[in-house]
DNA sequence: AAATAAATTTAGACAAACCTAAAAAATAAC
DNA sequence: GTTATTTTTTAGGTTTGTCTAAATTTATTT
């Protein structure tokens, strides 16, 4: 494994997120997620295709290569196994982790962070319910449950939503319930299966057992 | 406290290390402990000195300021604790823990640090027996005691030597003993009163009663 | 299909942290 | 007290990663 700069890992870490089976990233995207001007994506881009890490034509948008997506994946390993550290030993709040993840990510010893995980025992799961990559870039695809099945404050993630409606998808407009959220069960009514949720650590918010049954997430 | 960059904090923890009472840093002097050429280093004074961190005219040489003298015990303290983490959580070897701690020390984090350093029962010292300072930037000043009076096995440094003879010098220099040196005591003869003692994990060595009453180290 | 707008790339600069080679200052040797 | 040596500084470059402004390409409207 060769080694990179942080701005080199924080690129490839970016593009992991930002890229799906079918679309490219572009670079007017990584430039807002990176908080960086869109020539500085282009230079950086030419950098990371000639050291094979993304496929890249100008004006087509690039994508991780092999290489590069293992990459990254080491990158996601060491920044979810910091965040799991600072939550599970140090007593960090799982949403004061992140921002300290994002600086020792970057440091590099492969004993380092494999000691590590041996001493956190292995875990799965990163304190935002995100699946901690293994040493060969291997990580948990944890089934979809609804979220009518989610078990109370185990925090998960919206994936997918069944049955996509005009209705619904209005409706969770205006519920402002997004793929990606985080979403926490705090409550559960029997009367009439509703629930009180929160999402993305916000105030928490009432649906119906309707709208929930329909809500998809990953790990609980 | 302000923010440094990690070439900043590695002048500032080397200054530090490097000068004493009397003496001031000279610029060749540093720039062979920092692997630089002798210009590098007096760029680097110049916009040290703007910042108030160093004391420095031209071809005198430097030393910190006390706001300097602050700083660079904040990134001692956060070397050494990270080097205690490894040795006694990750259970890395002591003599490996120096190299990732010099990555480590560069995460700046107030929060990091004050509960590492909680979670780690505030220790006093690291691996290397190097006192480790508080958030105020105190550390222990363990006292003096012979190498004759050292416990089997505890890790300790050479940190002066009485009854300053030609020949008492002479023969250290023979030995290859200096002040700074790590020194474990492995064996005690009480025939004789001679030992056989380490010096910076090289091959052991044995030495007389008389010359382990006149070498004085730090912690034990 | 032309015109307009948006996205992307190029050109040219800049700061940080290095470097080499030459000049200047301080020390040491005659 | 000159001369020679060593130390330090200055001058001028390089690399990495960023930026702004202008040019170019692609996408969207009419
Ligand atoms: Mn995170
Ligand atoms: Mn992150
Ligand atoms: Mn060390
Ligand atoms: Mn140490």
């Amino acid at each position: 494994m060769l080694n990179f700069s942080a701005s080199e890992e924080n690129y490839l870490k970016t593009i992991f997120h930002l890229q799906t089976k079918d679309n490219n990233v572009t670079t007017n995207e990584l430039a807002e997620r990176l908080h960086t001007r869109p020539a500085s994506i282009t230079d950086m881009m030419k950098k990371l295709k000639t050291r094979k890490l993304v496929n890249y034509q100008p004006y087509q948008g690039f994508r991780l290569t092999l290489e590069g997506k293992k990459a990254a994946l080491n990158i996601i390993r060491r920044h979810r196994l910091w965040e799991y550290f600072l939550a599970s030993k140090l007593k960090f709040n799982w949403d004061e982790v992140h921002e300290v993840a994002e600086q020792l990510e970057h440091v590099s010893n492969k004993k380092l962070i494999d000691k590590l995980d041996e001493y956190l025992a292995y875990p799965k799961f990163d304190p935002h319910g995100d699946p901690i990559p293994d040493t060969h870039g291997k990580m948990e695809t944890s089934k979809q449950i609804s979220l009518a099945e989610l078990h109370l404050n185990r925090r998960a993630r919206i994936c997918y939503v069944a049955n996509q409606s005009e209705l619904l998808l209005e409706h969770l407009h205006e519920k402002k319930i997004k793929i990606g959220a985080l979403v926490i069960v705090k409550r559960k009514f029997s009367y009439d299966d509703s629930l009180e949720i929160k999402l993305d650590n916000k105030p928490a918010l009432t649906i119906s057992g309707q709208l929930a049954k329909n809500v998809f997430v990953r790990h609980g």
